[in-house]
RNA sequence: GCCCCGGUAGCUCAGCUGGAUAGAGCAACGGACUUCUAAUCCGUAGGUCACAGGUUCGAAUCCUGUCCGGGGCACCA
């Protein structure tokens, strides 16, 4: 068993040992390992293996789990097991080993969570936005949820390439450089320059509907740009860079960096290479002018490879992309990280990528559409909320918050802090929720301060802070490891157990791809702790009692800082 | 028409790889700041888990059907 394995770990593989050689089930496919209860009044954990057992034993459940026990020798963890309802066998740890596990995670920089990653490669692509298109709330899911899984997977011990695959080709671009030309402002483009861009787009975009002559025009420089001419190129070129930058601007503000910026364009010169692989395995067949794979076998519909003006399209270019990310990475596994939409499109390449024999370990994670409260959410519909908006409306109302109640901080500390606070309320937000629900946007919720949100937990961990710091002002000289955690009252122990599901937490979190399952951990965490806080005394409670206390209190910080950098969310030390 | 997702407290959402009386937050009501930061804590109230069948010792959770909402389904990505 490993250094810092949890109880969970230990005490399933200890009732799965043992009940298969008492019972001499060895070969049976019920789990006979253990779950933590829903209520500590049934103990720690519950194995549920009695009433599973019972067709294949010919018992009784309550029976099973009698003969059991009578016949165990109880790990010496366990301070007690007994029966409960229908056959239920419930344990419960002894406070000194909880106490003895959670000071031992103290020693272990990862708290407990296996590096299940190490040696192994994951490139996760996600937030990906369009050159030259604004970011906006849609945009926001994908980068934070992304975010969360990249800083999951790396503190597991993956190695992580994140990869920002920019929409950074396509028909839009002729449009774009025939109307640079001729609408663009150049100083509104040093001072906004995506606002800019997609103002000439716009432009470009109405122009072309009513002057057929213009959207020749576009045709042709766009042709000219696929063709290398360098003009051209160069116009493509500083689009994108100026994008990058601007996009980088809110990346910043987020936290979220990228090992990688390889738009679909980077992917070009493979396309041919690719239909023609499909061609030459007899995956594509002509239909109606354009390259088409059939995947009816499959129960999908037809995926278009090459357009019928021999122009390639999303598909292709998805599959190049993992044929190179393979030669150059060797990555263990793919994660994209998009929106529902886009299910259908993932299924079809994934599975042509199979019949291709790129043998990758494809996975979508996608997240339920933003939606506002009245409407669907759309460009079209032109009620779309920037992204840089919502950060300065978070930023703001934290701001103001801050100084109610900080009025003698220094102005830089407050905006400081109210920067850390109103992102994290913003990351949260998004972070606490199943990601495949769809949700409603509200600037209420998003920016919410309160109950189960970023500033609670960030709350909590600065009323740590300052508990520990005015700890060690009364008491200098003490130190802290020379006394133990002692467990006696019942909101310690509630803590305790709490503290030793952090490697769950995490284990889950990135297995399910669902970064709100840290977000519940770490809420449930400061709701234990904001209790613990109110309702016993540390610096006031007698020698030995304290300092067990602020030990508990240590190890609550780490975890509550560990566990929201997991989220990209910040813990100052003083709010 | 076919496919995917959702429908849980007044509102916003957890829980869904089956387990014990279904949980939070907000809103409502009642308490706690001369005491470690009240962005907090303690308590009260609030639910035929959309509906109907089925599987199971056990179903919010799995299966089937229906209703309602969202999305997708050939040259956008």
């Amino acid at each position: 068993m490993r250094e810092f394995a949890t109880f969970e770990e230990r005490l399933s593989a200890w009732t799965t040992d043992t009940m298969k050689s008492f019972f001499g089930v060895e070969d049976t496919n019920v789990p006979l390992g253990v779950a933590p209860t829903n209520n500590d009044k049934f103990g720690d954990y519950q194995c549920n293996a009695a009433m599973e057992l019972s067709k294949v034993l010919k018992k009784a459940p309550r029976q099973i789990a009698q003969e059991f026990i009578d016949a165990a020798e109880l790990p010496n963890f366990v301070e007690k097991i007994d029966i409960a309802g229908p056959g239920f066998i419930n344990f419960t740890l002894s406070n000194i080993a909880l106490a003895e596990h959670i000071q031992s995670l103290e020693n272990d920089p990862h708290l407990g969570a296996e590096q299940v990653g190490r040696g192994k490669t994951v490139i996760i692509d996600y937030s990906s936005p369009n050159v030259a298109k604004p970011m906006h709330i849609g945009h926001i899911r994908s980068t934070v949820i992304g975010n969360a899984i990249d800083r999951l997977y790396r503190f597991l011990g993956y190695n992580v390439i994140a990869d920002n695959h920019l929409g950074d080709w396509g028909t839009q671009f002729g449009l774009m450089i025939v109307g640079f030309r001729s609408f663009v402002d150049e100083a509104a483009l040093a001072e906004a320059p995506i606002e800019e861009l997609e103002r000439v787009y716009v432009a470009s975009y109405n122009k072309s509907k009513e002057d057929p002559t213009w959207r020749d025009k576009a045709k042709a420089e766009l042709v000219k740009l696929q063709q290398g001419d360098a003009e051209n190129r160069a116009l493509w070129e500083r689009f994108i860079k100026l994008s990058i930058e601007e996009f980088n601007t809110i990346y910043d503000r987020l936290g979220v960096k990228f090992d990688l910026y390889r738009g679909e364009s980077f992917y070009n010169d493979r396309l041919p290479k690719i239909i023609q692989s499909l061609e030459e395995k007899g995956l594509a067949t002509e239909s109606d002018g354009a390259l088409i794979v059939d995947l009816e076998d499959e129960g999908m519909p037809v995926c278009i490879v090459r357009k019928s003006d021999g122009g390639y399209n999303y598909a292709t270019t998805d599959l190049a992309t993992v044929e190179a990310r393979l030669e150059e990475f060797s990555p263990e596994r793919i994660v994209y990280v998009t929106d529902e939409r886009q299910q259908l499109h993932f299924k079809q390449f994934f599975t042509i990528a199979e019949k291709l024999g790129l043998n990758a370990n494809l996975v979508h994670v996608w997240f339920g559409l933003m939606r506002l409260p009245e409407a669907t959410f759309s460009t079209r519909e032109g009620n779309v909320i920037k992204l840089a908006a919502l950060l300065d409306e978070a930023e703001a109302r934290s701001l103001e918050m801050v100084r109610s109640s900080s009025p003698d901080m220094p102005a830089e500390q407050q905006k400081d802090l109210a920067k850390a606070i109103g992102i994290g309320a913003i990351k949260y937000t998004d972070l606490s929720q199943n990601p495949q629900s769809l949700v409603t946007f509200t600037w209420e919720k998003a920016l919410n301060m309160e109950g189960n949100s970023a500033p609670y937990l960030q709350y909590a961990y600065a009323r740590i802070s300052s508990v520990y710091d005015k700890f060690h002002a009364q008491y200098p000289d003490t130190e802290l490891n020379q006394y133990s955690i002692i467990i006696e009252h019942k909101i310690e122990r509630r803590l305790a157990v709490k503290l030793s599901h952090f490697s769950a937490a995490v284990h889950g979190a990135a297995e399910n791809h669902r970064p709100n399952i840290m977000a519940d951990y770490l809420y449930d965490l400061a709701q234990i702790y904001s209790s613990f806080y109110q309702n016993v005394p540390f610096l006031k409670a007698e020698q030995g009692v304290r300092e067990s206390r602020i030990r508990l209190c240590r190890s609550t910080a780490a975890t509550l800082k560990q566990g929201l950098d997991l989220l990209g969310i910040e813990t100052p030390e003083r709010i």
